[in-house]
DNA sequence: CCTTCATCGTTCGTGTACTAACAATTTAGG
DNA sequence: CCTAAATTGTTAGTACACGAACGATGAAGG
């Protein structure tokens, strides 16, 4: 075993008393953000299964089948994703084959984006896993405490 | 501008209404964890200005400062944080001279992390710094809302 | 017109985040 | 005691996330 120290400050830590600092990591809002973002990802991991989708992908494949065609950027905004992480998540789909990527003819700057066949194939197959996997992450939380996080959570993102 | 046909549908997304596929991306844990999660990285990067530390790094300090000297998987799990990633904080760290680094004298697979001077230094610096960016993240929610949401959101993160 | 300003998509650099594999240890069980 | 299992830290690979800068284009104004 490590030292005996460490555990009885490891023990500490879990019980969730303060240290030296006065500053308790499992207190502040953006370490329980991320770490509940952590596990979201975990579960849409496992749950998403054999299709292989990362949760990006997945919410602009989602968004795009409902917004017929678009421009990337445009896109990126429907998704809260930035310019440049949105060219990489539509690289790794249209080289999927889930995409189809045309030059606007009324724009020259812009690429219009459509789900391909496959894509379209691939939003009937998964539609359901989404909720699954928000059903399965808001699982500690009784219906009602879920509206009541996902009320407050809204106004925490915008 | 753009065509009309998009930004009808833009304005849809953003009123909440679904579109063909029934899946209303803003009505998901996951997408309003990861914007959550955004804003307050984003609120993090402007509130600790100058010292240009990221969250990990804030986190990776403080709990160093709490628990004293202890190997790097250790302060891992401390902080949430991977195997891999955390190596690459520290790596960082090091580099920047906030943290020592030194072979653990009875176990020789193990690395033991202690502060720097400079390390001390800056938790002192910073320590309130935490607390005004926890503030401002939750600044949307009422003082009772805001222990409503870190509660049911501590139970979404274990 | 034509010049200024905004927008579009791309690339680069830095920093999470996690899986899988690895060599070097240490620990546990027979 | 000795082998099998677990742990420690590292690397490689993939995928977000965003700031900053870029060239190409388009829009608005005088």
């Amino acid at each position: 075993m490590a030292s005996r120290a460490a555990n009885r400050a490891e023990e500490k830590v879990r019980a969730g008393q303060e240290g030296r600092s006065g500053y308790v990591l499992e207190n502040q809002v953006g370490h329980l953000l991320r770490r509940a973002h952590q596990r979201h990802t975990a579960i849409f991991q496992a749950t998403v299964g054999d299709e292989q989708l990362t949760p990006l992908q997945f919410a602009a494949l989602m968004r795009l089948s409902d917004v017929g065609e678009t421009s990337q950027n445009q896109l990126g905004r429907l998704t809260a994703m930035d310019a440049a992480t949105m060219q990489g998540v539509i690289k790794r789909l249209i080289s999927r084959g889930l995409i189809d990527r045309r030059p606007d003819p009324n724009d020259r700057r812009r690429l219009l984006l459509t789900l391909s066949a496959a894509g379209e194939k691939m939003v009937d197959g998964v539609k359901d896993i989404g909720f699954r996997i928000t059903d399965q992450t808001l699982e500690p939380l009784s219906r009602g405490e879920r509206e009541t996080f996902i009320k407050l959570l809204r106004r925490l993102s915008d």
